[in-house]
RNA sequence: GCCCAGAUAGCUCAGUCGGUAGAGCAGUGGACUGAAAAUCCUCGUGUGGCUGGUUCGAUUCCGGCUCUGGGCA
């Protein structure tokens, strides 16, 4: 008897997943769920790397443009929409096949985590912001310290977002972000997870991430960007904190000459790359693929389920 | 050809009133619980261009050489 697992296709950008992830929703007839956090937004589609529009329509993708850029999203709004999308594919007999690089939302779903009952309040947000200028952010750190030592002693005082999430939470519940925290791996995960990491030699991946960004600029990636502030989108908005964007959008305000913020998308690309690498190192039980192409990453993928399905 | 300024970490540079040197960036490892493509933390030995001299001791002072800028011809 085998278990239906989920699959999980994850890896730093530019590592090839997108290609491998189609390729075995052919093979297995599956959907994609992706896990991106930026894919999210309509509107974005160069330079988040979206799948176009006739792939899509040939495979069915989940949870990509569920949202206009400057609206608010969430792990939390990400993990209750994603487990719903597997149940539903499941539902019609289809493989639910999760890709994305998000480390943060891959984990809400294969950890299960349950997240406090205190959604970010923009309001309090931005008193906490206020006072964090005027008080200093050392001062703010002393008072999540008051309330929470606990959660204080693991955010660094210089983590401006922390020290308020922190804060936000402590007003919201009247419990401390720990004392949640402690709670928050009780839930088991909804669905049996097997995630493959796709990866290159650290040169290699650097180089493809650099070609994929210049690819990204012959798109039209400018033009994107135009078109995102033409319909006003606010700049401070977290869609336009990604990668790509926020460097463009510099340019645009005159801040640089569009090479160095071509060199500098290219940069923050390079550093995310890593910041992901440590995310799926910290997960378990991960299928490492290294140097693959998309085929060959999606015959070794099909070997692997099939090896574990034979032992069950 | 002459004059001036440089030559120090992968890059840009700082400093040493003579006691063998440190920032930013890059790179690396890590954290991450409703902003996460965000935010934050850790890690710094390098023939101090080469070569003579002065000195107990030179990357630092002096001479020569090489190279790179800039100026004058």
């Amino acid at each position: 008897m085998c278990i239906l697992q989920v699959i999980v296709v994850t890896g730093p950008t530019a590592s090839g997943k997108s290609d491998t992830a189609i390729l075995l929703a052919e093979q297995l007839d599956g959907e994609i769920v992706s896990a991106d956090s930026m894919q999210v937004y309509r509107g974005m589609d160069i330079g988040t790397a979206k799948v176009d529009e006739t792939m899509r329509r040939r495979i069915r993708h989940h949870l990509i443009d569920i949202c206009d850029p400057g609206e608010p999203f969430s792990v939390a709004a990400y993990q209750l929409l994603a487990e719903k999308a597997i149940k539903d594919i499941l539902a019609r007999g289809k493989r639910p096949i999760v890709c994305g690089g998000t480390g943060q939302y891959l984990s809400a779903l294969i950890d299960g985590l349950t997240f406090a009952p205190a959604p970010a309040d923009p309001m309090l947000r931005r008193e906490l912001e206020k006072k964090a200028d005027q008080l200093g952010l050392p001062d703010l750190w002393l008072e999540l310290e008051q309330l929470d030592p606990d959660s204080a002693s693991r955010i660094s005082p210089n983590d401006r977002k922390r020290i308020i999430r922190a804060l936000e939470i402590y007003s919201l519940t009247g419990q401390p972000m720990s004392w949640h925290d402690a709670r928050s791996r009780i839930r088991q995960p909804v669905f049996a997870y097997q995630t493959f990491c796709l990866t290159h030699d650290r040169p290699v991946l650097y180089e493809r991430i650099n070609n994929r960004v210049l690819q990204m600029m012959q798109k039209g990636l400018l033009d994107e960007v135009h078109l995102l502030l033409d319909k006003g989108v606010p700049v401070g908005s977290t869609s336009l904190q990604a990668i790509g964007y926020k460097e463009l959008i510099a340019y645009l305000q005159g801040d640089c000459l569009l090479e160095q913020a071509v060199a500098k998308i290219q940069q923050a690309s390079r550093n995310y790359a890593k910041r992901q690498l440590t995310w799926f190192r910290k997960m378990n039980s991960v299928c490492w693929l290294e140097n693959e192409n998309p085929e060959d990453a999606c015959r070794k993928i099909r070997e692997n389920l099939r090896n574990f399905a034979s032992n069950q």
